[in-house]
DNA sequence: CTGAAAGCGCTTACAG
DNA sequence: CTGAAAGCGCTTACAG
């Protein structure tokens, strides 16, 4: 089962290797209906496959983006892969995806490889810790877009959602519905703009209805410490009576305390989550979720890349794009 | 910015580009110190990165192999895809996933694409509806294994579920718990090996404890018809007073009309589910599941291919492998 | 210990 | 309308 050529088609159709490769390419502007016929029976005849690493070796280009994801843990993650890879597809572009696993080592092994097999692209869901690295690839201009997150001095374009916004809204629903003691738990890794952006987006909304900012009502923790940090704030004098999840993460977490120690949702405790995870619908009670479009972010991620992989011309007419969250009330506010 | 290739830094360390190639192979048997550290500090200097689509090509290998699924909304395909990723990391091979979406032409246009990228093998939970491909690909000894699921005809070593062990182990459960009056849905798509496989072990789990098979207990139906399904077992006469829940998509349709129409679980209805789903845990009632070792069957079916692509020799000692289901208990029986 | 040469399977000006 | 030739960036016998 040796492998067929274009040579062999070549030989075989009683043509040139060239000819074989302007069919092959649909420039049929100067073939003649008769030769065209002859390869197309050639090609048939001996199974040829073209062997798209010799073309991508001349050509320059391999059709690939490559996709590295901080934490591919994140219902986030899959989902925005999910639109990146169907938008890649319209364009017959592959994709390979790597998970950082939160590691700044690992992200740069991904990124040196990714390279070396010449992707034409790379998004990235940034761990945050190569700025360096970054912006060596920003400055020989290759083609690179993140998403989820932005670094500071690293003009790089960035995707994400306006974290402010979200959790304000879920913040404001809560304030809505009567609620004054609001604590907010996220998860923490590094200091990574959703984090920061969130609390910001929460003592803004306090702050603008009039209600105080109470330090020991606002949680960051490891994921392993978050079951922790909810009895903590249960265990408060005057606990909080609602809790925003910073992400899905720690909404599983605080569900999990909740089962444990048979609170009462929303009676005893209200939860809003930032996140649309799977079971929000079916979870009883319903959960009243703060979503982001993760389609639209990876849509356009991979519409952002492909352009500027494929015209040469600068299309950078922003460098952040925000996307609006979504409140989706159920029954756990 | 022009690309620094093998031949800039063989004229920077004035040695020839075979000598750079023997040093990026890690070939100093017959180096001399002086010549390596030379070439060492022109790569640096130049800040070359190998192509490794001109190795490929030389190669005939691209270290790289194909995962196509055919349907990745299933908890099982993820888990299975990233056990799969994990492996290939740990051997430097990257992997390139696709998703058929139970679409078998789509699937055999993947099939084709990885191939002309010239993969060293594909990794495929099969739609199967290419049996014709498929054995194509066998006779050509192209290096390629199933997993989820066999084809009949097929000949292509498969890594799956011992699926009849699995929906025995639930009925045997339920049976053991005193349940009698026992149905099970699956979500049928094509006639396929796992689905099926699993109403036989019903079957004979329920033969085997003297329970007559009732025909009306047992339902294959789109996912989008099952809570219809469901609604029609429980207004049955004699309606079944426990559910096995074929899949993940499945038990997911059942939890919503559990919901809808406030069944309590399990004092109304018995529910098992055949593969663990993230919420189970946390869930109220907390869901028992038949788990399936899904990073055990990705790891097995990576280790099989890569073995395969890497010697030559065979290492066929069998065709199917079974792997064992677990029991999970928890609350909802 | 190192280099010259051929070749992997394509594409692409260019010539005719 | 089609072909000969060069080249993409590597690797690999082979020669010395």
């Amino acid at each position: 089962m040796k492998k067929v050529t274009i040579a062999d088609v070549a030989q075989h159709a009683n043509v040139s290797k060239s000819t074989v490769s302007q069919y092959l390419n649909n420039r049929f502007d100067y073939m003649r209906e008769e030769t065209k016929n002859r390869i197309e029976e050639s090609i048939k005849e001996l199974g040829y496959r073209p062997n798209i690493v010799a073309r991508s070796l001349k050509q320059k280009s391999t059709t690939t983006i490559g996709v590295i994801v901080a934490n591919i843990l994140h219902t986030f993650s899959t989902q925005v892969i999910r639109a990146i890879e169907d938008t890649c597809q319209e364009a017959e572009f592959h994709t390979i995806v790597c998970n950082a696993d939160d590691d700044p080592d690992k992200e740069r092994k991904y990124i040196e490889m990714l390279r070396a097999k010449q992707v034409d692209g790379i998004i990235l869901l940034p761990t945050g810790d190569n700025a360096a690295l970054y912006n060596e690839m920003l400055t020989e201009g290759y083609p690179i877009v993140f998403v989820d997150r932005t670094v500071p001095d690293v003009a790089i374009p960035s995707m994400l959602l306006d974290n402010e916004k979200a959790s304000g809204m879920g913040i404001q629903h809560f304030i809505d519905r009567g609620y004054t003691k609001i604590g907010i738990i996220t998860n923490v890794i590094r200091n990574v703009t959703p984090r920061m952006e969130r609390i910001t987006g929460y003592k803004n909304t306090m702050n603008a209805n009039g209600l105080d900012i109470r330090e020991d009502y606002i949680k960051s923790l490891e994921v392993s410490r978050i079951r922790e940090g909810v009895h903590e704030l249960l265990s408060l004098d005057d606990p909080p009576e609602a809790i925003l999840a910073g992400n899905d993460l720690t909404l599983i977490e605080i569900l999990k305390y909740v089962k444990e120690n048979h609170v009462k949702v929303p009676e005893d405790l209200a939860i809003i989550g930032i996140d649309d995870v799977s079971f929000a619908g079916f979870y009883e009670p319903g959960l009243t979720i703060v979503a982001q479009p993760t389609f639209e972010i990876g849509k356009k991620a991979a519409e952002f890349l492909l352009n500027k992989i494929q015209k040469k011309e600068d299309q950078d007419e922003g460098l952040v794009f925000r996307f609006d969250p979504k409140l989706i009330i159920r029954e756990s506010c």
